[in-house]
Order: C-alpha cells, then sequence, then structure tokens
DNA sequence: ACCTGAACACCGTTCAAGT
DNA sequence: ACCTGAACACCGTTCAAGT
C-alpha cells in the first residue's frame, strides 16, 4: 500500500525559496527545508537529488520570475528599474543568482526581453554586446549595492539614474 | 612553560587562500586549513575568532592584492586588463569578494586608484560617478563570464574591448 | 601562551523497515 | 511509492588538560 505523498517538489522548492529569503543560503538546510513542508529531512531526497540540486533549482525558479518580470518592460531604462526593484525584493534570490550558472536554455530564455529591448535600440548587428554590455553593467551595480560596495558617499538612486543615462549614451554613440 | 608558536595567523590564511583557490569555498574546512599550517583544528581558534572571520580574512587579503595590481595602472583601460587578469588568475578569491564585504577603509584603499583615474579622465566633479559606472560594468562582467553567463555566443576578449570602448565613450560623452 | 584530544551540536546523506 | 528512524561521516566550536 503506497503511502500518500505528502509533498510535492515544487513545494520543496517554494518552501526552500522561503526560508532562502529569511535566512540566507546557510540557513537553507534540508532539515529546515522539511520542517517547512511538513516531512522529514530523508524525505526530500525522494524528490530532489541533494541539496546541491536544490539550490540549483531555487536559482531557476527565481530566474524565471525575474524573466516574468522583464518581459513586462520594452525599453532599456524599464528593464533596468525592474531587474533593480526584483533585486531589492528578493535579496536572497538575486544572489543566488550570480553563485550558480543556470542551464543554457534558461538562460536563453531570460535573455530574450532584454535582447529584443536590445535589438530595438541598437539594431540587429549590436544587439548581443549591447544587451551584455548593458547586463553586464546592471548585474555589478546591483550586486555591489547589496554587498553594500558603494559607501563613499552619494545618492544611490541617483547613481543608478546616471548608469542607465551613460549606458543608453554609450548604446546611441 | 609555554608552547611554542607552531603558526600565525598571516600563515593561516595564506593556507586558507591556498585552499579556497583549489577547492572553492566548500573547501575550506578548519580542518583543511589547520592540516596545511600543521596544527590542529581546535588550535586556529588562537588565532581566528571563527571560519567566518578567517573567510574576511582571506576577502580582505584578496582585496589587497587586487589594489596593487590597479596601482600599477594609470588608465581606466589598463585598469580593466588588470581587473580581468586578477580574475583569471584567482577565481575563487575574486568571487568572495563579491560575497563578503570589505570594511570601509578597505574598501575606500582599494577604489583610491580608480578614482584618480577617473578624475583624470572626467574630472573631480563626476569621478565618484565614473569610478562607480567603471566597476559596477566590470565587476559585473567579470561576476558573469566567471559564472559562465555568457554563452550566447561571440567572442569574450571582443566583447570586453568592446565594453571597455563603449564605457570610454559614455564617460567622454 | 599556545596546542591538543575529547566532546557536543548540527548537518548531509544512506538505507532498511514501515505503510 | 513515499515516508520514517536509525545510523554514519563530517564539520564548527568549546574546553579542560597538557607543556
Amino acid at each position: 500500500m503506497p503511502t500518500p505523498q505528502r509533498t510535492s517538489l515544487a513545494e520543496i522548492v517554494a518552501a526552500g525559496r522561503e526560508v532562502l529569503e529569511t535566512g540566507g543560503p546557510g540557513r537553507v538546510t534540508m532539515q529546515a527545508v522539511a520542517d517547512r513542508v511538513g516531512v522529514r529531512a530523508p524525505s526530500l531526497y525522494k524528490h530532489v537529488r541533494d541539496r546541491e540540486a536544490l539550490l540549483t533549482l531555487i536559482a531557476a525558479a527565481t530566474l524565471e520570475d525575474l524573466r516574468e518580470r522583464l518581459e513586462a518592460q520594452d525599453s532599456l531604462a524599464g528593464m533596468a528599474h525592474a531587474y533593480r526593484t526584483f533585486a531589492h525584493e528578493r535579496p536572497e534570490g538575486f544572489r543566488l543568482l550570480s553563485t550558480r550558472s543556470a542551464t543554457a536554455e534558461d538562460l536563453a530564455r531570460a535573455s530574450e526581453p532584454v535582447l529584443a529591448a536590445a535589438r530595438t535600440a541598437v539594431g540587429e548587428t549590436d544587439a548581443l554586446e549591447a544587451a551584455r554590455f548593458m547586463t553586464a553593467w546592471l548585474t555589478g551595480f546591483l550586486s555591489m549595492e547589496l554587498a553594500g560596495a558603494f559607501r563613499l558617499g552619494g545618492d544611490l538612486d541617483h547613481a543608478f539614474a546616471y548608469g542607465i543615462e551613460r549606458v543608453s549614451a554609450a548604446l546611441a554613440s
């Protein structure tokens, strides 16, 4: 007689994301996640290979959420702001994205909105380079902001706006 | 009769950096570091508060090395290349810098060379914003390159050169 | 003053046994 | 088929005892 399924992969990943956002990656233990979904730690291994795989799934789910946000934008400036809002709302998830590499497929999917905006901004030929330039500045700015690496004074909102303007200028020239 | 000191903080940090670069942060255990300096794990606690503090010291030492490299450059382009070379030589140490925040003092010290180059490039008034813009793009590019996030084709050396050129254009306009 | 073995709490993971 | 308790290896950390 099969035991009824008491949890699911989706529930486990969702629980992992909550734990991550509340306490950082160190708190994402199999124990903590199991507690949250109401099973014992060993049961998780029926749904996920190991802790490493769980963190990768959490990163993938986070990237998909980010992609949805970006998709709702059409300008590069709008995307930059959506990106930053997302990073502020889910700092731990956002940070996790820099640590774990996505599959080529997820990466391509998530890049699509930025590439589309880059195409309309600079044309087909330079779209990839432009999207990379923009994304590099953006992720750099946000990771430094989240890490508290901007402590030499000045207003960060202003620095962000300045950056967007400079990126636009760079791509236009 | 005091036991002779069998290791030192400097030796411990150096050992930690070696372990980090060979096996990533997960391998930096008190056991592994103690083995490498030739003492038992509990002895490390006479020199460093805990593993957390050791990783912070490793990050600080890495930042200081990076600063020395930057100091030897005078143009923003030269610094960008020195930055990238450093990231390629010590990927784990470089990645650790994004994770752990430096003290305000170390941060200010390490920012000085970039600020100086920015001053000569755009003048006193915009130097801070320009240095931030440049550093954000640079750290973003390198962290994405190290994470393998640039997999949509194209040559990375070329993308890097393109980025430097765009940053220069953005700051000049 | 620093080093050590022993001990403790905690964590990831495996596995045989339950339903 | 999934869940569980028990068990194991490993890790960070503390501490009393050694020199």
